[in-house]
DNA sequence: AAGGCTGTAGAATATTTATTTGGTAGGTGC
DNA sequence: GCACCTACCAAATAAATATTCTACAGCCTT
């Protein structure tokens, strides 16, 4: 009772101050209560997030840029950030807040997401999330854990957060994502029912959240930790790898890499991947240019969010047979068309 | 150029301010300009709603109330806001925000709103609405014009505003509402092929926004003036009106009243009232108690944004046989449960 | 080219908000 | 009952933000 009793206050503090724009000062004689205690339930009504404050770039911004981009790589829709500064720790900010905005009004319906909850853009965009109202039914990860436990753990909550922001089912992958050999692998899954069960979801869903990595080890990761190894990385480079989508290693121009990595990984498969209805990935950042080049270029990506500067990069470095845009074309009709939406 | 270098250096400030939560005067610093500039630049942010905060009212708050409400009635959700008063203009406020962030993400697909501008909550509503991501392309009105010029004007704008936010084509219905005889409507109708149309469009809708209107006549209307009289009025209420939604009378139990006065409204009728797959009203306040009764107990709504005394009257008179319960029933299945969403 | 008008900027200042301080009331465990 | 919490207040103050005030640049008008 006290509790939601506070929460009460909180909220109509809140309101008064935020809708109805009266002073911290009259709501604290209005509610017979300090003007430091107002101050100090504002406070905490914005970290429960009831309160949160949404920056939303009004579109035409970089109409231009982004049409370029869509159109040389056929992709069905591409937001353009206009970052605040270079710096990869601040950029990655921007680029959480657009997507979970975006995330936040898709248009069609839902049932189930697949999520990379290992990505650090997505993390944070889960973090920064607020409840949305959809009909999705599931949220499953899209690779089993890497890295250390710390890393699992903060992985799980995140996908766990993305559930209950989306009113969803989670459905984890508490598995080692990188198996240290094909075998082990068929044995880990072969004793893991849920594992097997996540997998099996992974054929249909309705919308895909990636991160596009590089060809180099994250910093986040110890190699050989629940992870490739340095050796293993050196020769996916060899083979000629630009950068990856759920491990999936991907040559500059996004064909995908056949290597016996790919036996190694426990999480969506390509066919899966591709078979997604919708997949959007979030990255910039100089480091990544590369990356992202080949993730977009070979199509393993619809909707793709990114700085001004990776966009300018996109359009230098066009693919001459834009492979995706003819993959899509010939698919089914033709993209939809970004949304106007004005200002009055 | 200068004015979009201008918006681009509002949104830079809105970013860094909002996002990355940086303090004015390092805003100031870092950009070279002064403190007094990043303040105008983030309220002028405000005012283009380029930055909007929002107050989310988590889940469970009322679940107990709305769930009773629902039940009662048959109705597939209600929303109470914990008014901040019971001032009619505060309670609107509320409401309007309440309505606002609910249509924000709906989750179902929508291709034609119909809208009634002519509601004073719901014209807030549209003020303080964020554009939207929609698949929608129509918004039509779902009445004529009532009442003087100016009011006239403001609907118009919030109709054209609406749909801007969603990305629709406004399809307006610019006829009188009311018609001085049934003689004249048709004529007024016969000359006019773009409110044929409109009419026609609101055969099919997705969802109807409507508010709830009492027995008496709005204080923003001059009886006469583009309007029933007060005559008409006198007798309508004579024949038992409780209430109306979008000029339908309906009796204290939410039954239509059928009089002369139905075959002078130009919009939407009832079956097409009924027909809209969904059916969402904004409305509270004491003075509308009963005409709230009357239109959710008639199942003319389906989803109810309204505050806890109404609600708390709408259980204490619920209807002995819950009509549009059965109806609901008998209909389809049966609808769909609250988005429960969480908080980390 | 001078004079007025307008709009924008920064410096200074006023206002508002956040935090600290010192003190009281209620609750809890011992 | 007493020590020891916590939550709150009032008041004071520090910090942050909004609003003057003034200057000046651009641009008509004459």
């Amino acid at each position: 009772m006290t509790d939601i009793d506070g929460q009460r206050l909180m909220i109509k503090v809140a309101r008064l101050y935020h809708t109805h724009e009266m002073r911290q000062t009259d709501i604290a004689k209005r509610l017979q209560i300090s003007q430091s205690r107002v101050s100090r339930l504002l406070a905490q009504a914005e970290d429960a997030s009831i309160v949160r404050t949404v920056v939303a770039v009004p579109q035409h911004v970089h109409a231009e840029l982004e049409e370029r981009v869509e159109s040389l790589y056929g992709l069905s829709e591409v937001h353009i950030v206009d970052a605040v500064s270079d710096d990869e720790a601040e950029l990655g900010k921007d680029l959480a807040h657009t997507m979970a905005a975006l995330l936040h009004d898709v248009a069609f319906e839902v049932n189930t997401i697949a999520v990379t909850s290992w990505s650090k853009t997505l993390r944070l965009m889960i973090d920064v999330m607020l409840p949305m109202r959809t009909r999705c039914k599931h949220v499953i990860e899209t690779l089993g854990d890497l890295g250390p436990p710390a890393l699992q753990h903060d992985t799980a909550r995140s996908t766990q957060q993305f559930a209950a922001l989306t009113g969803a089912q989670p459905v984890f992958l508490r598995t080692p994502g990188v198996a240290p050999s094909p075998e082990m692998k068929e044995l880990l899954l072969s004793r893991d029912p849920h594992a097997q069960k996540a997998l099996e979801m992974l054929d249909s869903v309705d919308l895909v959240l990636v991160g596009i990595g590089t060809d180099e080890i994250d910093t986040d990761l110890r190699p050989g930790d629940n992870f490739f190894t340095d050796e293993q990385f050196a020769r996916i480079r060899e083979l000629g790898a630009a950068g990856e989508v759920c491990l999936h290693f991907l040559d500059a121009d996004g064909t995908p890499i056949d290597s016996e990595l790919e036996d190694l990984i426990v999480g969506i498969s390509r066919e899966q991947l591709k078979n997604a209805r919708h997949r959007w990935a979030v990255a910039g950042g100089a480091r990544k240019h590369r990356a992202i080049r080949a993730a977009v270029a070979g199509g393993w990506v619809d909707t793709l969010v990114t700085d001004g500067a990776t966009a300018q990069f996109l359009i230098d470095y066009a693919p001459a047979a834009p492979q995706a845009a003819v993959d899509a074309a010939q698919a089914k009709g033709t993209s939809r068309r970004r949304t106007p939406a004005a200002k009055g």
